[in-house]
DNA sequence: AAGTCGGGGTG
DNA sequence: CACCCAGACTT
Protein backbone atom coordinates (compact mmCIF):
# COMPACT_ATOMS: atom_id res chain seq x y z
CA UNK A 1 0.00 0.00 0.00
CA UNK A 2 1.44 3.10 -1.66
CA UNK A 3 -0.55 5.63 0.91
CA UNK A 4 0.47 8.07 2.52
CA UNK A 5 -0.34 11.07 4.58
CA UNK A 6 -2.35 12.56 1.12
CA UNK A 7 -5.44 10.36 2.16
CA UNK A 8 -6.53 8.54 5.27
CA UNK A 9 -5.75 5.08 5.83
CA UNK A 10 -8.70 2.50 6.87
CA UNK A 11 -7.22 2.96 10.63
CA UNK A 12 -7.81 6.30 11.00
CA UNK A 13 -11.24 5.99 8.82
CA UNK A 14 -12.65 4.12 11.36
CA UNK A 15 -11.10 5.96 14.23
CA UNK A 16 -13.38 8.93 12.97
CA UNK A 17 -17.27 7.85 13.74
CA UNK A 18 -17.28 7.52 17.53
CA UNK A 19 -14.98 10.48 18.96
CA UNK A 20 -17.28 12.90 16.58
CA UNK A 21 -20.58 11.67 17.57
CA UNK A 22 -19.35 12.15 21.08
CA UNK A 23 -18.30 15.42 20.81
CA UNK A 24 -21.48 16.43 18.46
CA UNK A 25 -23.81 15.15 21.33
CA UNK A 26 -22.88 17.30 23.58
CA UNK A 27 -20.88 20.34 21.86
CA UNK A 28 -23.58 20.62 18.94
CA UNK A 29 -25.46 24.06 18.39
CA UNK A 30 -28.81 24.55 19.18
CA UNK A 31 -30.15 25.73 15.66
CA UNK A 32 -34.27 26.21 15.03
CA UNK A 33 -34.21 23.87 11.63
CA UNK A 34 -32.84 21.00 14.08
CA UNK A 35 -35.88 20.85 15.95
CA UNK A 36 -37.52 19.28 13.18
CA UNK A 37 -36.38 16.62 11.02
CA UNK A 38 -39.53 17.08 7.94
CA UNK A 39 -37.79 17.31 4.72
CA UNK A 40 -39.64 20.56 3.87
CA UNK A 41 -37.97 22.50 6.85
CA UNK A 42 -34.67 20.50 6.32
CA UNK A 43 -35.08 21.92 2.88
CA UNK A 44 -35.34 25.42 3.73
CA UNK A 45 -32.59 25.81 5.95
CA UNK A 46 -30.12 24.20 3.46
CA UNK A 47 -30.75 26.33 0.54
CA UNK A 48 -31.25 29.68 2.88
CA UNK A 49 -27.42 28.21 4.25
CA UNK A 50 -26.22 27.87 1.19
CA UNK A 51 -22.93 30.44 1.04
CA UNK A 52 -24.68 32.30 3.88
CA UNK A 53 -23.58 31.46 7.56
CA UNK A 54 -25.46 30.14 10.33
CA UNK A 55 -25.82 33.23 13.09
CA UNK A 56 -27.33 35.28 9.45
CA UNK A 57 -30.11 32.70 9.15
CA UNK A 58 -31.54 31.86 12.13
CA UNK A 59 -34.12 34.99 12.10
CA UNK A 60 -34.91 34.23 8.48
CA UNK A 61 -35.88 30.72 8.72
CA UNK A 62 -37.95 31.37 11.90
CA UNK A 63 -40.25 33.80 10.06
CA UNK A 64 -40.12 31.94 6.67
CA UNK A 65 -41.61 28.95 8.39
CA UNK A 66 -44.37 30.75 10.42
CA UNK A 67 -45.42 32.49 6.76
CA UNK A 68 -45.04 29.44 5.07
CA UNK A 69 -45.27 26.52 7.20
CA UNK A 70 -45.48 23.44 4.54
CA UNK A 71 -44.94 23.16 0.98
CA UNK A 72 -48.40 23.94 -0.14
CA UNK A 73 -48.57 27.16 1.38
CA UNK A 74 -45.06 27.98 -0.38
CA UNK A 75 -46.51 26.75 -3.93
CA UNK A 76 -49.27 28.89 -3.17
CA UNK A 77 -47.67 31.76 -2.36
CA UNK A 78 -46.19 35.05 -5.03
CA UNK A 79 -42.98 35.22 -5.62
CA UNK A 80 -43.33 38.41 -4.63
CA UNK A 81 -44.28 37.29 -0.54
CA UNK A 82 -41.52 34.81 -1.29
CA UNK A 83 -39.02 37.62 -2.23
CA UNK A 84 -40.03 39.75 0.54
CA UNK A 85 -39.44 37.23 3.50
CA UNK A 86 -36.17 36.57 1.70
CA UNK A 87 -35.30 39.90 1.84
CA UNK A 88 -31.46 40.64 3.79
CA UNK A 89 -30.59 36.85 2.97
CA UNK A 90 -28.95 37.58 -0.78
CA UNK A 91 -28.42 35.49 -3.21
CA UNK A 92 -32.31 36.00 -4.28
CA UNK A 93 -32.23 33.31 -7.31
CA UNK A 94 -32.39 30.89 -4.36
CA UNK A 95 -35.67 32.02 -3.60
CA UNK A 96 -36.89 31.86 -6.71
CA UNK A 97 -36.05 27.98 -7.17
CA UNK A 98 -37.22 27.45 -4.06
CA UNK A 99 -40.20 29.11 -4.92
CA UNK A 100 -40.30 27.07 -8.19
CA UNK A 101 -39.23 23.83 -6.63
CA UNK A 102 -42.03 23.92 -4.09
CA UNK A 103 -44.55 23.79 -7.23
CA UNK A 104 -42.67 21.07 -8.81
CA UNK A 105 -43.48 18.94 -5.63
CA UNK A 106 -46.85 19.82 -5.38
CA UNK A 107 -47.41 19.21 -9.04
CA UNK A 108 -45.40 16.42 -9.81
CA UNK A 109 -44.32 14.36 -6.95
CA UNK A 110 -48.35 15.36 -4.89
CA UNK A 111 -46.05 17.68 -2.10
CA UNK A 112 -43.97 14.41 -1.21
CA UNK A 113 -39.99 14.94 -0.87
CA UNK A 114 -38.55 12.63 -3.46
CA UNK A 115 -36.82 10.47 -1.27
CA UNK A 116 -33.48 9.72 -2.82
CA UNK A 117 -30.43 11.44 -3.42
CA UNK A 118 -30.87 11.62 -7.12
CA UNK A 119 -34.75 12.60 -6.61
CA UNK A 120 -33.23 15.65 -4.90
CA UNK A 121 -30.75 16.59 -7.65
CA UNK A 122 -33.71 17.38 -10.09
CA UNK A 123 -35.41 20.23 -8.08
CA UNK A 124 -34.19 23.95 -9.01
CA UNK A 125 -31.39 24.86 -6.73
CA UNK A 126 -30.65 21.23 -4.77
CA UNK A 127 -27.19 20.69 -5.92
CA UNK A 128 -25.11 17.57 -4.73
CA UNK A 129 -24.69 19.40 -1.35
CA UNK A 130 -27.50 20.07 -0.91
CA UNK A 131 -29.32 16.75 -1.93
CA UNK A 132 -26.85 14.65 0.30
CA UNK A 133 -27.43 17.34 3.62
CA UNK A 134 -31.03 16.64 2.87
CA UNK A 135 -31.15 12.50 2.23
CA UNK A 136 -28.73 11.99 5.41
CA UNK A 137 -30.77 14.49 7.74
CA UNK A 138 -34.08 14.64 7.02
CA UNK A 139 -34.31 10.84 5.30
CA UNK A 140 -31.79 8.79 6.85
CA UNK A 141 -29.83 8.09 3.88
CA UNK A 142 -26.13 7.20 3.88
CA UNK A 143 -25.32 10.05 1.70
CA UNK A 144 -21.88 12.22 2.16
CA UNK A 145 -21.36 16.27 1.81
CA UNK A 146 -18.77 18.27 1.00
CA UNK A 147 -19.06 21.93 1.76
CA UNK A 148 -16.81 24.97 3.37
CA UNK A 149 -16.86 23.40 7.12
CA UNK A 150 -16.80 19.90 6.44
CA UNK A 151 -14.33 20.33 3.28
CA UNK A 152 -11.97 22.41 6.08
CA UNK A 153 -12.64 19.77 8.29
CA UNK A 154 -11.33 16.60 5.45
CA UNK A 155 -8.74 18.66 3.65
CA UNK A 156 -6.93 19.11 7.51
CA UNK A 157 -7.47 15.22 8.83
CA UNK A 158 -6.07 14.29 4.98
CA UNK A 159 -3.46 16.75 4.67
CA UNK A 160 -4.44 17.89 1.28
CA UNK A 161 -3.50 21.21 0.70
CA UNK A 162 -4.76 22.41 -2.44
CA UNK A 163 -7.42 25.26 -2.03
CA UNK A 164 -10.88 24.47 -3.21
CA UNK A 165 -10.81 26.30 -6.60
CA UNK A 166 -7.82 23.59 -7.47
CA UNK A 167 -8.64 21.89 -10.27
CA UNK A 168 -9.76 18.07 -9.07
CA UNK A 169 -9.28 19.34 -5.73
CA UNK A 170 -12.91 18.86 -4.59
CA UNK A 171 -13.05 15.08 -6.23
CA UNK A 172 -10.60 13.98 -3.96
CA UNK A 173 -12.85 15.43 -0.70
CA UNK A 174 -16.20 14.07 -2.17
CA UNK A 175 -14.31 10.65 -2.32
CA UNK A 176 -13.32 11.21 1.03
CA UNK A 177 -16.60 12.05 2.22
CA UNK A 178 -17.88 9.14 0.58
CA UNK A 179 -15.81 6.74 2.51
CA UNK A 180 -16.32 7.99 5.90
CA UNK A 181 -19.88 8.77 5.96
CA UNK A 182 -21.51 5.90 7.80
CA UNK A 183 -24.46 3.63 7.40
CA UNK A 184 -25.50 4.55 10.96
CA UNK A 185 -26.58 7.85 11.94
CA UNK A 186 -25.21 9.86 8.80
CA UNK A 187 -27.21 12.58 9.34
CA UNK A 188 -25.66 13.28 12.79
CA UNK A 189 -22.71 12.52 11.27
CA UNK A 190 -22.68 15.08 8.37
CA UNK A 191 -24.07 17.88 10.74
CA UNK A 192 -20.98 16.45 13.32
CA UNK A 193 -18.39 17.28 10.74
CA UNK A 194 -20.43 20.97 10.00
CA UNK A 195 -20.45 21.87 13.59
CA UNK A 196 -16.77 20.86 14.05
CA UNK A 197 -15.63 22.75 10.88
CA UNK A 198 -17.99 25.75 12.41
CA UNK A 199 -16.95 25.54 15.63
CA UNK A 200 -13.23 23.65 16.40
CA UNK A 201 -11.68 23.32 13.21
CA UNK A 202 -11.91 26.62 11.91
CA UNK A 203 -10.45 28.92 8.89
CA UNK A 204 -7.41 30.86 11.66
CA UNK A 205 -6.75 29.79 14.68
CA UNK A 206 -8.21 26.60 14.79
CA UNK A 207 -8.61 24.57 18.30
CA UNK A 208 -6.90 21.63 17.70
CA UNK A 209 -6.43 20.54 21.93
CA UNK A 210 -10.50 21.05 21.72
CA UNK A 211 -10.73 18.22 18.98
CA UNK A 212 -12.04 14.97 19.22
CA UNK A 213 -10.33 14.25 16.06
CA UNK A 214 -6.75 15.67 16.50
CA UNK A 215 -4.91 12.18 17.03
CA UNK A 216 -5.54 11.56 13.72
CA UNK A 217 -5.62 14.52 11.99
CA UNK A 218 -2.82 14.70 9.78
CA UNK A 219 -2.32 18.21 8.84
CA UNK A 220 -2.22 18.64 13.08
CA UNK A 221 0.40 16.13 13.19
CA UNK A 222 2.25 17.42 10.81
CA UNK A 223 1.85 21.11 12.28
CA UNK A 224 0.46 22.31 8.88
CA UNK A 225 -3.35 23.65 10.05
CA UNK A 226 -2.94 26.64 9.21
CA UNK A 227 -1.67 26.70 5.90
CA UNK A 228 -4.46 23.78 5.05
CA UNK A 229 -6.67 24.06 3.22
CA UNK A 230 -4.87 26.80 0.75
CA UNK A 231 -6.95 29.54 0.00
CA UNK A 232 -8.38 29.98 -2.98
CA UNK A 233 -7.29 33.01 -5.35
CA UNK A 234 -9.85 36.08 -4.86
CA UNK A 235 -10.84 38.40 -7.80
CA UNK A 236 -9.60 42.25 -7.68
CA UNK A 237 -12.68 44.24 -6.72
CA UNK A 238 -13.76 46.51 -9.02
CA UNK A 239 -15.23 49.83 -8.06
CA UNK A 240 -18.25 51.48 -9.50
CA UNK A 241 -19.89 54.35 -8.79
CA UNK A 242 -24.01 55.52 -9.47
CA UNK A 243 -26.42 58.11 -8.30
CA UNK A 244 -29.79 56.81 -7.57
CA UNK A 245 -32.89 58.50 -8.08
CA UNK A 246 -35.73 59.82 -5.35
CA UNK A 247 -37.84 61.11 -7.61
CA UNK A 248 -40.52 62.45 -5.55
CA UNK A 249 -44.52 63.37 -6.39
CA UNK A 250 -46.40 64.81 -2.70
CA UNK A 251 -45.86 61.74 -0.31
CA UNK A 252 -44.98 59.49 -3.20
CA UNK A 253 -41.49 58.08 -4.59
CA UNK A 254 -40.53 56.17 -8.02
CA UNK A 255 -39.56 52.91 -7.67
CA UNK A 256 -39.15 49.98 -10.20
CA UNK A 257 -38.18 46.48 -9.81
CA UNK A 258 -35.19 44.72 -11.67
CA UNK A 259 -35.83 42.56 -14.46
CA UNK A 260 -34.24 39.15 -15.63
CA UNK A 261 -30.53 39.39 -16.00
CA UNK A 262 -30.37 41.98 -13.20
CA UNK A 263 -28.46 41.67 -10.13
CA UNK A 264 -31.40 41.62 -7.80
CA UNK A 265 -34.10 40.01 -10.43
CA UNK A 266 -37.28 40.51 -8.55
CA UNK A 267 -36.59 42.56 -6.16
CA UNK A 268 -37.75 46.84 -6.23
CA UNK A 269 -34.77 49.23 -5.85
CA UNK A 270 -35.06 53.15 -6.50
CA UNK A 271 -33.43 53.75 -10.13
CA UNK A 272 -30.01 54.39 -10.63
CA UNK A 273 -27.87 56.25 -13.18
CA UNK A 274 -24.37 55.88 -13.77
CA UNK A 275 -24.23 59.63 -14.32
CA UNK A 276 -22.80 61.43 -10.98
CA UNK A 277 -22.33 65.26 -9.81
CA UNK A 278 -22.77 67.64 -12.93
CA UNK A 279 -23.74 64.80 -15.81
CA UNK A 280 -26.75 63.60 -13.58
CA UNK A 281 -29.07 66.36 -14.64
CA UNK A 282 -29.09 65.47 -17.98
CA UNK A 283 -28.94 61.69 -17.54
CA UNK A 284 -32.25 62.15 -15.67
CA UNK A 285 -33.99 63.68 -18.54
CA UNK A 286 -32.39 61.54 -21.09
CA UNK A 287 -33.30 58.10 -19.10
CA UNK A 288 -35.50 55.84 -21.19
CA UNK A 289 -35.79 53.94 -17.51
CA UNK A 290 -37.29 56.96 -16.24
CA UNK A 291 -39.58 58.28 -18.39
CA UNK A 292 -38.35 60.49 -19.71
CA UNK A 293 -38.98 62.26 -16.46
CA UNK A 294 -39.16 66.19 -15.62
CA UNK A 295 -38.20 67.13 -12.58
CA UNK A 296 -36.32 70.28 -10.43
CA UNK A 297 -32.80 70.38 -9.24
CA UNK A 298 -31.40 67.04 -8.26
CA UNK A 299 -30.64 67.65 -4.28
CA UNK A 300 -27.79 65.42 -2.54
CA UNK A 301 -29.60 63.04 0.00
CA UNK A 302 -26.24 61.38 1.08
CA UNK A 303 -24.46 58.57 -0.02
CA UNK A 304 -23.71 54.84 0.93
CA UNK A 305 -21.67 52.15 -0.27
CA UNK A 306 -22.41 48.56 -0.75
CA UNK A 307 -20.86 45.57 -2.39
CA UNK A 308 -22.25 42.73 -4.62
CA UNK A 309 -19.64 39.85 -5.00
CA UNK A 310 -16.55 41.47 -6.47
CA UNK A 311 -17.70 44.89 -7.36
CA UNK A 312 -17.80 47.34 -4.46
CA UNK A 313 -20.24 50.27 -5.49
CA UNK A 314 -20.67 54.12 -4.06
CA UNK A 315 -23.77 55.49 -4.26
CA UNK A 316 -24.35 58.86 -4.36
CA UNK A 317 -28.15 59.64 -3.18
CA UNK A 318 -30.11 62.55 -4.43
CA UNK A 319 -33.76 63.64 -4.44
CA UNK A 320 -35.28 65.48 -6.91
CA UNK A 321 -39.05 67.13 -7.30
CA UNK A 322 -40.43 65.30 -10.09
CA UNK A 323 -42.85 67.71 -12.33
CA UNK A 324 -45.29 64.59 -13.95
CA UNK A 325 -45.24 61.27 -13.76
CA UNK A 326 -43.63 60.00 -17.20
CA UNK A 327 -44.76 56.54 -18.79
CA UNK A 328 -46.14 53.97 -17.01
CA UNK A 329 -44.85 50.90 -17.20
CA UNK A 330 -44.89 47.17 -16.27
CA UNK A 331 -42.08 47.24 -13.52
CA UNK A 332 -42.16 50.99 -12.53
CA UNK A 333 -44.16 52.93 -9.49
CA UNK A 334 -44.64 55.93 -7.70
CA UNK A 335 -45.43 54.16 -3.87
CA UNK A 336 -46.04 56.04 -0.98
CA UNK A 337 -43.34 56.44 1.01
CA UNK A 338 -45.19 54.75 4.01
CA UNK A 339 -45.59 51.62 2.68
CA UNK A 340 -42.50 50.90 0.51
CA UNK A 341 -42.19 48.50 3.64
CA UNK A 342 -44.56 45.88 1.88
CA UNK A 343 -42.29 45.59 -1.27
CA UNK A 344 -39.40 43.02 -1.61
CA UNK A 345 -36.39 45.80 -1.59
CA UNK A 346 -32.51 45.40 -1.96
CA UNK A 347 -30.63 45.80 0.59
CA UNK A 348 -29.51 49.43 -0.26
CA UNK A 349 -32.82 50.54 -1.49
CA UNK A 350 -33.62 50.09 2.07
CA UNK A 351 -30.99 51.97 2.95
CA UNK A 352 -31.60 54.78 0.46
CA UNK A 353 -35.43 54.67 1.77
CA UNK A 354 -34.61 55.37 5.40
CA UNK A 355 -32.49 58.51 3.60
CA UNK A 356 -35.74 59.60 1.81
CA UNK A 357 -37.69 59.06 4.62
CA UNK A 358 -35.38 62.08 6.29
CA UNK A 359 -35.95 63.96 3.74
CA UNK A 360 -39.92 63.56 2.99
CA UNK A 361 -40.82 64.92 6.61
CA UNK A 362 -43.40 62.34 7.43
C1' DA B 1 -12.52 25.78 -15.27
C1' DA B 2 -14.02 30.19 -14.46
C1' DG B 3 -17.76 33.74 -13.50
C1' DT B 4 -21.82 35.02 -11.35
C1' DC B 5 -24.76 35.93 -7.63
C1' DG B 6 -25.58 39.45 -1.59
C1' DG B 7 -24.84 40.68 2.52
C1' DG B 8 -23.05 41.57 6.86
C1' DG B 9 -19.89 40.38 10.53
C1' DT B 10 -15.12 40.31 11.78
C1' DG B 11 -10.07 41.45 12.19
C1' DC C 1 -9.44 47.12 3.33
C1' DA C 2 -9.63 41.47 3.05
C1' DC C 3 -11.69 37.40 4.50
C1' DC C 4 -15.45 34.44 5.51
C1' DC C 5 -19.82 31.79 4.66
C1' DA C 6 -24.12 24.33 5.44
C1' DG C 7 -23.27 26.27 -3.24
C1' DA C 8 -25.78 26.09 -7.60
C1' DC C 9 -25.71 27.20 -12.07
C1' DT C 10 -24.19 29.05 -16.59
C1' DT C 11 -20.79 29.70 -20.04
Amino acid sequence: MGRRTSSLDANRLQAIGRPLLAWYSRAKRDLPWRRSRDPYAVWVSEIMLQQTQVERVRDSFVRFMAAFPDVHTLANATEDEVLRLWEGLGYYRRARQLHAAAKQIVVRHAGLFPRSVDGLLELPGIGRYTAGAIASIAMNISAPILEANSRRVLARLAAHAAPPDAGGADAALWTLAAAIVPRRHPGRFNQALMDLGAMVCTPRQPRCTACPLAACCAAHQQGREAEIPGRPRRRATESIRESAIVARIGDRVLVLRRGPGEWWEGLWDFPRLSAVGRGLSPAIERSPLLGPLRCGPPQRLGSLTHSVTHHRIAVAVVGCEAVRRGRRAAGLAWVPLAKIGRLAMTSPGRRIAKLAAEWLPE
